[in-house]
DNA sequence: AAGGGCCTCAACCGCGATTCC
DNA sequence: CGGAATCGCGGTTGAGGCCCT
């Protein structure tokens, strides 16, 4: 645990709060052709008045492109109850298993839905009389982790399942044979979810789900190539002439002048063990639809998707001269979708994308 | 129609873990 | 090996939207 934490970015005058389009852009833009190896020199990188951390957050929880919006289906939501029931406030754990949600995003739900829900279902069945022991001690009553997991947070991390097991609550300090047994106590029907509960196994002690189905690939991941864009054809992205001092400042009091530059010479960004996405890279053209879609609606761009999906044929994927024209980019750039998009950056046309990204950057 | 309370969720904060030098 | 830098996680907060009265 380092000792020398660098400042918030509240202390240094950076932009807090929501983000704007112009921002979201900004950093899509970077990650698309850079991928994100240092999230502190990001910012900086790309132009961003924002702290590294609020750049990883927006990106993992709102902007990566293997996302999904809107509610979660009662399968999701089902498997959240059962995999809260084995981990506990395991939200990253738990939104491993759960393709598309981040673990923000579980944890929202978790805590204004399915919490008060599954408490009441616990109580009713209490009154309705414990049926079988296997309940009494396995439904979701969140119970202070006693082991001293080297992974469980020291605030209030609680886990669900020491009551039945032997006491040892840390994910990977189970066994998968201590897991499956958890499965079986669990009383949840069992819907179907495409996969079953020896994948959730691998799930949980795997903290990734390469067996469920439809999950989306994840394009960092150590196995994966790099995410680079276009090996070896990576572009130099401008410095930003926003308020040097503000950056100085930052790198004085981070010391993180060599990181600064850590970026622009990594050729190959978001290898080794990043774990988020860059852009998706499953030729998924109907995930794209409802991403791009969607991320447009947040955004206020959103348009009738034939707009642009007749202008598709356009390789560079900024099309449309009506609702996507090269003048606005976010729009641009949500229109081509995440894997269109990668290559509408790359393209000549790049300069479209990033129009509002000062070019000498 | 207006006001107040409630709910949702994006974003922030702080700290532990991990990696780097 | 130890300290520094960075990442990632989990808890909390607050603004905005929604619903009820």
């Amino acid at each position: 645990m380092g000792k020398g934490r660098a400042p918030c970015c509240a202390k240094v005058g950076l932009n807090r709060g929501s983000w704007t389009p112009e921002e979201d852009m900004r950093l899509i833009a970077y990650i698309q052709k850079f991928g994100h190896a240092n999230w502190r020199a990001l910012p900086k990188q790309a132009g961003l008045l924002r702290c590294g951390k609020s750049c990883r957050l927006r990106w993992i929880n709102y902007l990566r492109p293997d996302l999904k919006r809107g509610n979660f289906t009662v399968e999701e939501e089902e498997t959240l109850i059962k995999l809260h029931n084995m981990l506990g406030n395991k939200w990253s754990k738990i939104a491993a298993c759960l393709p598309g949600r981040t673990d923000n995003e579980i944890k929202n739900v978790w805590n204004t839905h399915l919490k008060k829900r599954v408490a009441a279902s616990a109580g009713e069945q209490k009154k309705g009389g414990a049926k079988g022991k296997k309940k009494t001690t396995c439904v979701d009553v969140p119970a202070p982790a006693p082991s001293p997991s080297p992974s469980s947070s020291t605030t209030t991390t609680t886990t669900t399942t020491t009551n039945c097991s032997s006491g040892e609550s840390g994910e990977q300090s189970n066994s998968s044979k201590e897991l499956e047994f958890e499965l079986d106590k669990i009383e949840i029907p069992m819907l179907d979810l495409g996969f079953d509960l020896d994948m959730l196994l691998d799930t949980v002690t795997n903290t990734h789900c390469p067996a469920i189905p439809s999950a989306p690939t994840s394009p960092c991941s150590s196995a994966s190539p790099p995410c680079v864009v276009d090996d070896g054809a990576l572009l130099d992205l401008p410095e930003i002439d926003i308020v040097p001092e503000l950056w100085s400042i930052m790198d004085g009091e981070g010391g993180a002048g060599a990181c600064a530059e850590t970026a622009q010479d990594n050729a190959a960004p978001c290898h080794g063990k990043g774990t988020e996405a860059r852009a998706a890279t499953a030729d998924d053209d109907d995930g794209k639809e409802w991403w791009l879609e969607d991320l447009e609606k947040e955004l206020g761009l959103w348009g009738p998707i034939e707009d642009y999906q007749h202008q598709q044929p356009d390789p560079q994927g900024c099309v449309d001269p009506l609702s996507a024209s090269v003048d606005d980019p976010v729009s641009c750039y949500f229109q081509a979708g995440p894997a269109r998009a990668t290559s509408a950056v790359q393209g000549p046309e790049a300069s479209a994308v990033l129009a509002n990204i000062p070019m000498d950057l």
